[in-house]
RNA sequence: GGUCCCAUCGUCUAGUGGUUAGGACGCCGGCCUCUCACGCCGGUAACCCGGGUUCGAAUCCCGGUGGGAUCACCA
């Protein structure tokens, strides 16, 4: 058994969005599950579009993902030298040729085709002219012209094309650069990839590959065309559908296992299971439960995956990730026990790190902004003596722990008559400023013993 | 328009001839409870349509409809 080599081709032309993450996804995937490679190349033959900040962004965003890669980047640009060896041969063997026809020519051909009903193609009229290479010349294919071209594809299964379909395709531009169908042939080829797992947009562009391939004699890899991700309107995923760039979840407050999970299961299924760690992802991933329709984007259930992952991890695990987000609001917080203790009361209650650091606030201002309508609703006068009282008696426990803070309440409720909702939501808000918080005991502890009492009684004077 | 792909709850999906069509997100109830969450329990909701094949089709075949992709000296 030869060992799987798996590749990433993104174009260097925008940021890595979320369709792309998942291809690359489902290639690392198999590659580390069957301990094979993973290629990254950068495919800038389009020179006009390609720019090194997308470069910079995409190589950002993989690593952001995790997704690590064993060789390369390689950039096809760099590899004209082995295109034109491969296109050479091409000719050399009788499967290529060139032609000098010009664009205009080409166009009032695909002209005639179409005003008698057939399919716009070449013609095919410099193929036997013999020509040699001259400026201004393309390389073309000799395509077979009958008969058909099977790509076999793992997720689609047998597709016929028919090779009158397919004319006598440009492989070289008159510029001398490689066109797009042959240097991924010859990249692929000479890189030893044998798995593709791609878009299914390239279904079309495979038989002119396969075609490349046999006038080759090369061995054909293993295709697999993965449907496409649409957005709510059920159209492809663009940029009109917002935000779409892998980064920009990143900001959002996603975790990177949560966004692999989602975009894995979006297309890819293993029985009931929605929830994976990156782990369980490696060791269960596989090609024959793709699926084979298109899916929609829905940033709910990636929420909620992210709110599951938040939960599964670690405290300590989720702090860094945390500090930026903090930072957005002004809060420099430190990768220290504190915030991993804030971090403990916020897990199960956060759908994104996002949203913990709003939650968070209030453990690190000096004085939290108070909410009006809960200020007025229960910093009432009535509770004046009891929030008093609860500050002497908080600040006299010899250790602040829950069951001496337990004992406090206790006594309170006793004293006032009261229940413990009755004294717990007026604390609250006298500590957080809004009705919404952690558990009591929780956030008392997690907030200290001083900056406790000292909200207790800015609040009693409020009230 | 030609070619190609696709079609199970609103969404992601399980399902490969015999199931009360299962799970998850969402939504709606309830429980838990110091708030909000978490968690737990229950409910809502689907096999695009029409023909076949078969004792029996969500599952197989054909046709339709709908959606998507692609038709370059872009990738």
């Amino acid at each position: 058994m030869k060992p799987v080599v798996t590749r990433f081709p993104p174009s260097p032309t925008g940021f890595l969005h979320i369709g792309g993450a998942r291809t690359a996804l489902f290639n690392w995937l198999y590659a580390r599950k069957t301990g094979g490679k993973f290629i990254l190349r950068i495919e800038d033959t389009d020179e006009d579009r390609s720019t090194k900040e997308s470069v910079d962004a995409i190589l950002e965003s993989l690593e952001w993902l995790g997704i690590d890669w064993d060789e390369g980047p390689y950039f096809q640009t760099q590899r004209k030298e082995i295109h034109d060896r491969y296109i050479e041969k091409l000719v050399k063997d009788g499967h290529a040729y060139y032609c000098a026809c010009t664009p205009e020519e080409v166009n009032d051909m695909r002209e005639q085709a179409r005003t008698r009903g057939l399919k716009p193609m070449y013609n095919g009229r410099c193929r036997k002219r013999g020509l040699s290479n001259a400026p201004g010349t393309v390389v073309r294919l000799k395509t077979p012209g009958s008969g058909a071209t099977v790509v076999q594809d793992i997720v689609k299964g047998d597709t016929a094309f028919q090779n009158a379909e397919i004319d006598d395709f440009i492989i070289r531009r008159s510029d001398g650069s490689a066109m797009y169908n042959l240097a991924v042939v010859v990249d692929d080829l000479t890189m030893g990839v044998n798995v593709i797992i791609r878009g299914d947009d390239h279904l079309i562009n495979t038989p002119k590959q396969i075609l490349i391939y046999q006038a080759l004699g090369a061995d054909l890899p293993v295709f697999g065309h993965v449907p496409m991700v649409l957005g709510p309107d059920k159209a492809r995923l663009s940029k009109r559908h917002g935000a779409m760039s892998v980064s920009e979840y990143r900001d959002m407050g996603y975790l990177p296992d949560a966004v692999i999970n989602y975009l894995v299961r979006l297309g890819w299924s293993h029985g009931d299971q929605e929830f994976f760690t990156r782990k369980e992802l490696i060791e269960k991933f596989d090609l024959n439960h793709l699926g084979r329709s298109a899916g929609m984007f829905d940033i709910g259930r990636m929420t909620a995956l992210n709110a599951k992952h938040i939960q599964a991890k670690p405290a300590a695990e989720l702090v860094s990730p945390l500090l930026p987000h903090l930072k957005t609001l002004g809060i420099e917080a430190a990768d220290d026990l504190f915030t991993r203790q804030v971090v403990e009361t916020l897990q199960p209650r956060s759908r994104t790190l996002k949203d913990m650091a709003a939650a968070a606030r209030f453990y690190y201002v000096d004085a939290p902004e108070m909410d009006e309508k809960a200020v007025a609703k229960f910093l009432t006068p009535e509770v004046c003596d009891m929030l008093n009282q609860a500050a002497d008696a908080i600040d006299a426990v010899s250790e602040y722990t829950q069951p001496a803070l337990e004992e406090v309440f206790k006594k309170i409720m006793a004293d006032f008559n009261l229940g413990f909702g009755k004294i717990a939501q007026p604390l609250r808000v006298a500590v957080t400023g809004t009705t919404v918080s952690p558990g009591i005991f929780e956030m008392l502890l997690v907030l200290g013993k001083d900056r406790t009492v000292q909200r207790i009684r800015r609040a009693a004077r409020l009230a």
